[in-house]
DNA sequence: ATATTAAATGCAAATAGGTTGCAATTGTGG
DNA sequence: CCACAATTGCAACCTATTTGCATTTAATAT
């Protein structure tokens, strides 16, 4: 678990520090797209200076490891790069959700195909955005 | 035209002004994805503060006429809410072209079916990224 | 094991984007 | 054209994030 961790390090050229292991654990066990401000408080008790944090989040993010989501709130939120999946965010309590199977790529395909101005998509961003059963009641 | 756009305010109960006429003027002659300090530049000669257009569009979305972006950088961009379409986004250049037929309201029903903790689903993000011809050649 | 060194971290200060309080101004219904 | 609430400008503030620089530390060579 921590050597799984500490080889996405190795593999990316990074050296390993305890508060890099701490910030991956963070992504790893919270399933959830987090912001800089959400790992501080989970390593409070470390004492990892925010500034750290937000280079960190920066290095994991050109090196792939992690990826931004669009969560609509007004700091950066990221998860874990692994597998390509999106979410519902509920508007009112914030509860995230995801979901797989979001077959874009037919759907760049198309767009593509009838754009003047573009040749190339590698990327897409996509979150829906509701009410939970909870919320929903009020 | 300038007919136009004043019943836009009249029907949302806003006060008719230069200011806002201006802001929504710039939003109707630039088809694209706009922030604050685009507005703030565009309308430099009519000296209106950046704080009236960070409030103008605050109310402005808030009734409906214009809606937020995910354009993926630090500040936060609109458009008129017209008619439901997306974009795709040269991450090189900034060029932006749009789309209709994004067919999400199947995926959204979808999900939602799947879902144990939704119950309603009511907007979504989605922005295709990538690269346009010019940009590509490099 | 130890020395070396580039990478990583912490701290303070700066910056960017956006918001708030309050006083002055202005559009609009009566 | 009067009254008054809505709008605007200005200054100050706030939050998220970045930068500069000095200090520490992990990894490598010895």
């Amino acid at each position: 678990m921590t050597r799984d961790i500490s080889d996405i390090l190795k593999t990316n050229g990074f050296k390993i520090t305890s508060t890099r292991l701490a910030i991956l654990k963070v992504f790893s066990s919270d399933c959830k797209p987090i912001n800089a401000e959400y790992i501080h408080d989970k390593l409070k008790k470390e004492k990892v200076n925010i500034v750290t944090i937000y280079r960190t989040l920066i290095s994991f993010e050109n090196a792939g490891i992690i990826k931004r989501v669009d969560m609509q709130k007004d700091s950066v939120y990221y998860e874990l790069a692994g597998h390509h999946h999106h979410h519902i965010i509920c508007t009112d309590c914030g509860m995230v959700e995801s979901f797989d199977g979001c077959d874009l790529d037919n759907l760049s395909k198309e767009v593509l195909k009838s754009s003047n101005n573009f040749s190339l998509i590698n990327k897409h961003s996509l979150e829906l955005f509701g009410l939970c059963k909870k919320c929903c009641k009020n």
